[in-house]
Formats: structure tokens, sequence, C-alpha cells
DNA sequence: CCGTGTTTCCAAAACGTTTGCGCAAACCCC
DNA sequence: GGGGTTTGCGCAAACGTTTTGGAAACACGG
């Protein structure tokens, strides 16, 4: 009645067979005719629902189809030519907050449209980052969502040879051939800074990135330029760069505070982990924020609301900007739209307790 | 001289081309093969040195390999039955910082040996679950990590069924056919209890997660015993149950303070979410800690030491968990070692501010 | 009984790769 | 120069799937 159950040790050889046991493999399409009594072929229109079959075949087909929960090898589908549905995306560190929720969103996207998304965490590390390019074009993925901080553009120029690659950056500076999701850091910048000249501050500096990493360089130079705009103009009377970490951010306040002379009234962090890290310094030297400093920082990542103080930051939609640049790229593998263009999210400033009022405020002054 | 340039564009039809251009596609076996003037079975062969082949052929065959920039298509190795080398994860969210720490260590160990890791966020949602794995297994993957908050352990059976798929669970329940790979939660509470105990407090409450929640629950039991086996004995003077993040330990906190009667002395956070959620509620209440209540947490996330105060909690060495379950994984996809097991990792206690002294503080007290 | 559709199914090729088998040429030794 | 061995390489099948081109079987009008 049920000639196809197979009962596992029953063979005399069961304990000899070492390697992979045939008899457990996935189904194939092959099992499935054998066992509906049809040809492949037959088994193959009634799963697609590309030819019409009579009913009984059908019924005979999805019979055997669900008794050996029969699913088609995308591999195999691939080879023929159909995409993989498979994303690549290569990221500094998952482990980054900010990135950590980008990443969440890419993910989001991929699965609402049907694609899988392999991560690739490269470090920042050249050899890394080839070796697991070279992994993602074996195995044909679709497409590619880079966000490493990437000072070099000819790597973008190198991975477009790949014509049947599909990509999309993420927080880069503007390319000629690939698409590029951003937050408008210019304006974040420039945010930032007008929120502290309006809270009465004059001597502000910065807590800055390292050299060549094109977020963070983008929203300095926004804030310089808005506190240059001011009447009358403003420069940094601080600029310290440091790695963009907890740590960093905790190094560059402690450096700070060994320096003489006055502090700044205010500080511009180039992200919240910098924001953090120079909070904690500043409570280990026993000063208070925003009492003898102001901080504000960038990304409002989940944490900033929970520090303390809570921190004065500027929000990035980071899920959106996940979800936007999987859903570009997504187009891009169906052919739907043509590579190109810049896609700025604006940023929002997100007011908390870690920025107070400067000397020269207009009114409020402390509640 | 150079025979097989390629100019695109230079053909009459060549902006009529719409669909995927048969000229761009990813070279092939039979590429090489041709433009060396060999049979693929030779490319093959030299590709894979895997057959005597003469020292001139050789070179014809590098040339083009090199000139083609071939590289071997895993989708027709893999359908041919070598393993896909990709594994999949099952994660209920990569955005939590100790899931991303754990994430990280997978990913890393996937990459040392060679293996691609695919990232599915499940968000507990059972439906999300099963469309994720249905696509992992189209797509063959050879293993897959387990980490999420699941009750229900007919799952692994379910999933142990497919007799090619390899499985390892991170922080589950022990299981009878998948090894796990988890912390030492029982000791991880007891470690709590004791240093509580021993820094002078009686009396003592926790914020625990949701009920069923594995890891949550060990540790809560760890801890329960731990102060039962004190002398003379102590229970817990509250207990609260909430979601284990940011804002589930600022409720939980905020319940704890609108009821009426004394305040614990100090508080067993399930994890260091909770322990910083907890730490803003008090902070907004105005109360300090440590001295009005001591607060302890669980996990170590970067952001930890970060905090303000920074927190005392258990060290889970969590990039190491990470690590040892893809070293688990891929150990039985290679036929290395039967599926069996618990590996279960000592968490270390890591003491910061977070933590006084309580009124029967044997000596010690306030420096 | 013969055309003419229509329905229902199958054979085979193709995708890119590896590999067992076998064939031919070259070499060696007497 | 004849047998045997070695060297060098190609043919073809197989992996699981889709799809094109038919081929049988059947119905129907004449």
């Amino acid at each position: 009645m049920t000639p196809e159950v197979n009962r596992p040790g029953g063979g005399p050889s069961a304990d000899l067979r070492l390697g992979p046991d045939p008899a457990v493999r996935a189904p194939t399409i092959k099992d499935v005719a054998r066992i509906a009594g049809v040809s492949v072929t037959t088994v193959s229109h009634v799963f697609n629902e590309t030819r019409p079959v009579a009913a009984d075949t059908q019924a005979r087909v999805r019979d055997a189809i669900a008794s050996l929960g029969y699913q088609p090898s995308r591999l195999a589908r691939a080879l023929r030519g159909e995409p993989t549905r498979t994303l690549g995306m290569l990221v500094t560190s998952s482990n980054n907050p900010f990135f950590a929720e980008v990443i969440h969103g890419v993910e989001e996207r991929c699965f609402e449209r049907g694609y899988s998304l392999i991560l690739c965490n490269t470090g920042d590390d050249r050899d890394r980052l080839n070796a697991h390019l070279a992994t993602l074009l074996q195995k044909r993925i679709d497409g590619l969502v880079v966000m490493t901080t990437n000072d070099d553009l000819r790597f973008f120029d190198d991975l477009s040879q790949h014509r049947d690659l599909r990509l999309v950056a993420i927080d880069t500076e503007d390319l000629d051939r690939v698409p590029v999701v951003k937050d408008d850091s210019g304006l974040g910048g420039a945010l930032a800074a007008r929120f502290l000249v309006e809270r009465g501050f004059r001597r502000v500096g910065a807590l800055a990135g390292p050299l060549g990493h094109p977020r963070a360089q983008y929203r300095l130079e926004g804030f310089i330029e808005a506190l240059a705009g001011e009447e009358p103009p403003l420069t940094l009377t601080h600029l310290l760069r440091e790695e963009m970490s907890l740590e960093g951010g905790a190094r560059a306040m402690r450096h700070l505070l060994s320096q003489e002379g006055p502090l700044p009234e205010a500080l511009f962090c180039m992200n919240d982990l910098i924001a953090i890290g120079a909070l904690h310094a500043l409570h280990q030297a026993g000063l208070k924020v925003p009492q003898d400093i102001s901080i504000i920082g960038y990304d409002d990542i989940e944490m900033a609301a929970y520090c303390q103080p809570p921190l004065t930051t500027l929000h990035q939609p980071s899920a959106d900007i996940g979800r936007s640049a999987a859903e570009a790229l997504i187009r891009q593998v169906e052919g739907r739209e043509a590579a190109a263009g810049v896609l700025a999210l604006p940023p929002r400033l997100v007011k908390r307790a870690s920025v107070g009022w400067g000397a020269a405020a207009a009114g409020g002054g402390w509640a």
C-alpha cells in the first residue's frame, strides 16, 4: 500500500554507509514523476501551472509532491538562467548599531521581494573584501549592496565591469554608474550647526571621523559651512579626528580634556557612538552634560534615547535607507529600471537633554 | 593580436538588445575551452589540478582563464553534488546588540572556512520563519544556525527530518538530535546572586523576560536557587516580567517605581538592554545608581561599559558562541563529527559601577 | 473511413561543471 | 621494428530543472 516508505536501518549495510546516504537526499522532480507515473515534463507543468494538465493526472502529481515534500532546486533553476534571487551585502561590520539597523532594513525588503541576503563583513580589509566578492560572484548572486567606508572609487568601476552584477551603494560619494542611497549629510551637519547657534552657543567644536570617511566628511563640511554662514561667522574652536566608535569617542574626549584652555561650549559628534563615548569620558572626569558642555550626535541609534543624558542627535531613517537600497537593487535586477541616480534621505533633528543653552541664548535658558 | 576583444556598440543591432546580453554573461568553462583550443575536460583539469596536463597546454588554458576572468559556477558544481558551502542563520532580530555580536562570530568563522552565510530575521513570527526555511531548503544550504527565542521543541524535530540539512542551535534548551551552543545560564544567575549577597544586599529583585524564554528562564532559576542556598535563605522581593528590550526595561522599572512599599536594594536584569532601560527610567525618576538602587545586567554588550553608570554585568563570550556554533555546524556538514552534545560556555562577572554596597555589607562600603 | 483539430502527455536539449572511460600518439627496451 | 608502457587529452554522462517540438489518442464532421 505504501511502497515508497523507506525504513532506515532495515538494510544489512545500514551502518556501513559513511558518506551522504543517497536515500535521504532531497527529493527531485524525477522522484515525483516516478511516483506519480508521469514524465518530469508533466510534473513541471503541474507545479508551475504553465500548461493545462488533465485533472486526474494533476491530482496524482500533487499527491506525489505532497507526500515527498518536493521543493524544486533553485540551483538547477538558476543554472538554466533564472535569477538566483540571492543578493550579497558587503558591510564594514554588522556589529555597529547603525549598520545593523540598515542591514535589518535591507534584509526585510529582500524577504518581502523573495530574495535572500548573504551577509559579508569586511572589516574594511581589502583582502577580505576581495575574497568575499569572489565567492559571491561564483555563487552568481543577482546583485550587491555595498556599505563600506570605502574611499576608493575605482572599486565601483571595477565592479560595474561585471555586467551581470547589479549594484547599489549606501552612504558613499555620488557615483557615475551605480545608484547611491544615503542620508543628506550636508543638511544634517547644517541642522546641527543651526540648532547649536540657536541655543546660544558660539564656541563649538567637532569630534570627527578619520580623514577620507565620506559619510563623516560631508556631515562635518555641512556643519562648518553653516557655522560660517552665521552672522557673525563662526569657526570651529576644536576639531579632533578619531575612529568612529565608543572607544574612539572616549579617547577623543579624554584628549580634549587634557588640553590647555577652555572647553568648547558644545561638541558635534559625527555619530552617536562617538557621542556616547564622549559622554562616558566626561562623566568619568566629573563633568556634567549639558551643564558643563553640550553634546550632539548623529544617527539616532536606538540607544541614543536611553543614554545619560538622553542624546540630542540627527535622526537617520536607517531602516528606510536599507529598504530603499534593497528596493533600488531589486528593481535593477528585475530590469525595471536603469542603474543611476542618488537618493538622499533627509535627516531630522531629535532634541533630547544632551544639549542645553549657551551664554548667548536669546530667551529660554534653563527651564 | 587580440581577437577576443569585444567592443560593445560596434554592431548595428547593438541598441536593439533589451534582454540580458548574451555577450556579457559570466564566462563559462566552454568559453575558456574555445579560446584555449582545448576541451572543457582539459580546462577543468587545469583549473583544479586534478590530472597532469602538458605544460604548453596548461599555459594556454591559464591565459584564457585570466583573460576572461573565468570563475567556476558554484551553482553547477553544487548541482553535481558538491556542497553549496552556504549556511543559513535564523535569528529573531539582527538588530539586538547581543545577537549582532553572535552573528558576527558566526559570519567570521564561516568566512574562515570558506562558507557564506544567509541571514534571516524572523521577528519570532512563525510564518516568516517557515517562509525563510522553505527558501533556504530550495537553495540547498548545507546547514542552518538557529538563534530564535523558540519555545517549540517540535520545530527542531521537524527540521532534523531533513536528513541532508545539518543543524546547530544557540541558546536553547538541550536537544536530542541537535547540538546546542549556549552560555551556562544557571551559573550566570548564580554568579549574579552570590555577588549581590557578597556586597551585602538582602532585598533583591529581578527584571525577567517573558515566560517561556529559555535563555532568560535559566538565568532566573540559577539566580533564585543561589539566593535560596544562602544562609539565611533569601527570596526575591520583586519579580517583573517584560520584553527583553530597552523599552521593556524602562517600562518594568517605571512600573516598579509606581508601586507602594520600599524598592529592592538591588535588581538582577536578564539582559543588558533591560538593565539600560531600567537605568534610564531610574534617572528620569531622579534616583541615583548605585546609591539608591544597584543594577546588574547580563550579556556585557559593548555599550555596557559606556553607560551611566557603567554596568556591572555577566560577560558572555558572544563572538565565541557564534564562532563555536559555526564550527560545530561546519564540522557536521563536512562529516567529521556526529550531531550531538551541548557546549555551555561559562559567563564571567564584570564588576563596574552600577552595583554598590548593601546595608549588610561585611567590610568595604563606599570607598 | 478519412481528414482535422484538440487534448494530453513525453523525449530531448540546454544550463555549467566534474569525472570515468577510452583512444591515440609518443616513448622505451630489446 | 614490434610489443608494452606512459603521456596527453577528448567524449559523454550525470546532476535537477524548464521548455520546445512533437507524437499519440481521441473527438467530430464529412
